[in-house]
DNA sequence: ACGTGCTACTAGAACGTACTAGTTGATGAG
DNA sequence: CTCATCAACTAGTACGTTCTAGTAGCACGT
């Protein structure tokens, strides 16, 4: 309690040797004799030192540092810094976390982990403009995680298209003609899905599809829904722009007494947990996470190394759950 | 790209003036002339200076760093995060996240940040044994949030006891005398609670009350709902161990024909959001997260400037929702 | 005897900042 | 005029580590 934590010179006096010598131990590289690493490393264990990673980190050449933003509110970001983790292990970086919330701004949090020195950011889902990308990119290599730009950054994202080709070429499977979208309003990727579903529903000659404005949040979804059951036709399928706002279709159809899987089959995306509740146990588009951690870590590194920036996109693949069934004959008509 | 980032040697020379005077600018301590001020303001901008977190921390006798542990697959930990955030800017302290996950142990996570030589470790809901937490705390001040424990650390948590004591107030209030409380098993906190309802159920003069075995996740909530269900006598109210235990018991509930919160009524406990969601919008229990933030840092500055350690116990509310009703007179008998 | 090569070790200079102990020049009191 | 006071600024060291450039000692071949 009293004295400060030991330092390096503290161990090399208990041992008996040269600073030098013990960094040279802590670090686990040789030229030291077997004897002595084991002494000093007693001597280390005794005296509970711990190295000072500021002062590592500030006197090597390289930090070895991976900054990472990421959402509080998003749990899908969990499940990739996860991997991240066990990504950077791999190739020997450290991870600085630094969160998004609201309250604090993307770019708050990126000026924290700036100084931090790292020698890349990884932005998992970044909300920054292209200008704001390429404004923080002229300071440091910034890597997009899940998010697809056209600034100067290295981005790691799924295959918006070939997840909805396969939610669609399930549904088609299943013998639904008549499948509804309901996009993610001004959502970023929402551009995208929306362009894939028309161009799956074109390719399927699916007379019956259309889209529909929605959002990111189950309400989205509702809103959606109510809009469908007051329309002359209730579709057979929906394919939701995400996992919560497929939640909020699913819910508001089973309020109405429309039977899911029964009459009307829904598919979400992202696999987040909320998928899979079992109660909600959603058939949805997983992103290839462990895939897109790696393939974010490798992107980083390289962009560290000077390389030029990167993008790399990874296939998605369905994860058929219990809300997607063949497509019913007949319709609900007049439910409420 | 080339030459590496900008140091407060760069902006001297360029600014005319010493390091020294560059560093009390940085800093914003008095001690130069407002022009001085701005004009080394202005080159820095210039430069893109970003000071170095890790030389600065080195050189300061106190590092101004809280380490905080936290769980990524806990929602609620995204939302004690958010608000420590807010609670170390008050104070003008940063903060180290490590996360905890499976594949990376409590343990390992606080080890990363203890050679970030912060002044305190925040560990969030740590399930760390007692001894563990002892071993911890002898090289760094340790403050537990949201957990109890014996050990000689600072903790912040809920009175349990008064979360389960409004809860029962509620539903007795409804009119609700046969109550069950689906407990966490062995999960921490469980004990506390399943006292808590049974002192409470005694006081109340609740003849019906019963404890089930519960746990904290969906599934245990189905579990003990369909050992409700085959019960010979429905309770009027459920109250669960956590959100999401208590999602599970609604739902199967649901799922069998009995009516929430027609027929029985339902409470969670932590206000996660998964009981925000709109089509579950569950009466619960609320820890005050801003307050247990808030009391989290100051017990950390406290240990930190040589406090002893302290037990700060504050009140949780009740969130009244859609889950809870009056208490039904008739029991809905054979529901399947 | 001499160099050569190797292992085991060490002295001391960085890294980029904060901080202590000044120095300078202007202002004002006596 | 002298001295104290103050604001504005600077020189130089310290923080705890890594890294470069060594040195000491030993074995070996010639």
């Amino acid at each position: 309690m009293g004295a400060s934590r030991p330092t390096m010179v503290d161990i090399a006096r208990a041992a008996g040797v040269s600073t030098a010598l013990v960094s040279i131990v802590m670090r686990g590289v040789p030229g030291a004799s077997d004897t002595t690493r084991a002494r000093v490393l007693a001597v280390a264990d005794e005296l509970g030192y711990v190295p000072d990673q500021r002062a590592r980190k500030l006197r090597q050449r390289r930090s070895r540092v991976l900054g990472v933003c990421f959402g509080l509110r998003h749990a899908f970001h969990g499940d990739l810094v996860e991997q991240l983790y066990v990504a950077a292990a791999d190739r020997g970086l450290d991870l600085a976390l630094s969160a998004t919330a609201p309250g604090r701004h993307e770019t708050a949090a990126a000026q924290a982990l700036l100084r931090e020195r790292p020698e890349a950011l990884i932005l998992l889902g970044p909300t920054l403009s292209d200008e704001a990308l390429d404004d923080l990119a002229a300071r440091v290599p910034v890597v997009a995680l899940a998010r697809s730009t056209a600034a100067n950054v290295s981005a790691v994202i799924s295959d918006e298209r070939a997840g909805i080709d396969a939610a669609i070429a399930h549904l088609v499977g299943l013998g639904h003609s008549d499948i509804a979208h309901v996009d993610g309003a001004h959502a970023p990727g929402s551009d995208e899905r929306r362009t894939a579903f028309r161009d799956a529903a074109r390719r399927a000659n699916l007379t019956g599809s259309r889209v529909l404005t929605g959002g990111l949040t189950e309400v989205d979804g509702i809103r959606a829904a109510r809009e469908l059951l007051d329309g002359p036709l209730l579709p057979t399928a929906v394919v939701a722009f995400n996992d919560v706002c497929a939640v909020g279709v699913l819910e508001e159809l089973r309020r109405s007494g429309v039977a899911v899987p029964g009459d009307v089959s829904v598919v979400g995306f992202d696999d987040s947990s909320i998928a899979r509740l079992a109660h909600i146990d959603l058939t949805t588009v997983a992103q290839d996470v462990p895939g897109l951690a790696s393939g974010g870590v490798a992107a980083a590194a390289a962009l560290a190394s000077g390389e030029p920036s990167r993008r790399v996109v990874l296939d998605p693949h369905l994860v058929v759950r219990s809300t997607t069934g063949p497509a019913s004959g007949h319709q609900p008509g007049d439910a409420t």
